[in-house]
DNA sequence: TTAATTAGTGTCATAACAACAATATACCGG
DNA sequence: CCGGTATATTGTTGTTATGACACTAATTAA
């Protein structure tokens, strides 16, 4: 039944055969205004020199959330992210070696804070336009690379998600093009600015940007309101999180 | 980086400990109108006596949802029904014996096809409405039921899941009462009717059933129509289904 | 000083929809 | 056949969301 359970009087440990379990995380940012996201190449068998999510084992002292955060911050150096659990995968043969079972995070880290460093595991570690992902990844993680971008996406609709990707003062048209970037579709100005402002989520900061027309007015995210339930959406429809129908997903 | 990678020249599964891997399956139904959870009482040690929500090993040679599937069949001889990964749960020390990672299920079955059986793993099976649920449940299944309710609220907004709960043929008004069950809200009658209608997801069944005032029409849902990508929502503001964000979704 | 460029506001028509009211249908029991 | 009961259905109305689009504002470059 529940965990666990067994029909011997005592519990011993190696009377089943276990998994090993990883997770992997699949890392957003924006550079440029264009959305990228983090790969790995790999050294070795299996997949050698294929791209790959960056991943490693989960330890026996940490919690799976633990574990996310210390590959991201091995890979990548960066904290304080945001991070949010996104599927398990965990078909018998996704893995040629053993038995593997992922359980996949997807995390957004903003765009001034990377420092990039390429850890001994692996020959390189890229930015990849999202567009423009070397094709297939190592493993199923084209699959898992998919179901966040989707996760993404419809997380967008309802939460304050896009902030994330924003550094800490920012524009509200950069906050537009986010949305566009990732919907993939214009949307128009007077109404972004209208149900943006509505939303009562921005501070101003009574900076300005000079550039080359009229000055931009800056904004800070204001994280106490709403930052949990707030919803605002920009369209019906719902594309899900996660799979068939959690493709959905929700998130 | 990815899925065990390791620094030694050839992979050696036994150089990682590994934790135990389960699947708890978090089984709702409809029962007198009113929803129910499916939880089997504790045998041994640790939670003896406990109530809990059922789920088993997950064994090498099958996927996460196979072994979720081998469960609900095991516990309620039910098969072909809905069920969705609901999140993974890896608290170092959610289980006193050892490391346990469990991937959580949602499954949603008819009322009418039923047929609970004892296992000999457990005391006792039984439906539990879900506001009378016995608490504490063992380990930390009070959280995970907790999140499959929020996610099950958050999917019946936008997706035609709430079918998943009914007999072959209903009425409108029982349909109704699924929303109001689990939104614990009522609903505007004719305007249930109007975006029911609307929505085109009902056949007409010609078949009536008869009580005390005027026969009930009865009605089969459209498979076909809107299954997957179909919306509809009753209200505004969403709920998400997974923790402090992915409280959903989703999705 | 004018054109170009980017930022930001206002307005309007429509669609969605919640709240509420009213009516029609069918059966029951007396 | 009449009142009661419950289903089934159709308005009606006011509010809110929002899509389309035109307009105004502030700055730089020519």
């Amino acid at each position: 039944m529940t965990d666990t359970e067994e029909t011997a009087e005592t519990y011993d440990p190696s009377r089943y055969e276990r998994p090993s379990v990883t997770v992997d995380v699949v890392i957003f940012t924006l550079i440029d205004r264009e959305l990228h996201v983090l790969l790995v190449r790999r050294k070795r068998w299996p997949f050698e020199g294929y791209w790959a999510i960056p991943g490693g084992f989960v330890q026996m002292h940490e919690s799976l959330e633990d574990a996310a955060r210390r590959e991201l911050e091995e890979e990548t150096g960066v904290r304080d992210i945001y991070l949010e659990q996104l599927y398990t995968f965990g078909d018998p043969d996704r893995d040629p070696r053993t038995r593997v079972i992922s359980v996949a995070y997807f995390a957004l880290v903003r765009a001034d804070r990377q420092r990039l460093r390429v850890s001994d595991e692996s020959l390189d570690v890229r930015w990849f336009p999202v567009r423009a992902v070397p094709s297939p990844l190592a493993f199923d993680h084209d699959r898992i690379l998919a179901m966040a971008l989707a996760r993404l996406r419809s997380k967008l609709e309802y939460t304050t998600l896009a902030f994330e990707l924003l550094p800490e003062v920012f524009s509200i048209l950069e906050l537009k093009h986010i949305y566009e970037q990732i919907f993939g579709e214009k949307l128009d100005k007077g109404n972004f600015y209208r149900k943006i402002k509505d939303a009562g989520v921005l501070e101003e900061t009574g900076l300005l940007r000079e550039g080359r027309g009229r000055p931009t007015r800056l904004y800070r995210f204001r994280r106490d309101r709403g930052d949990g339930q707030f919803v605002f959406r920009w369209r019906e429809a719902r594309i899900d999180s996660g799979e068939s129908q959690e493709r959905d997903l929700s998130s």
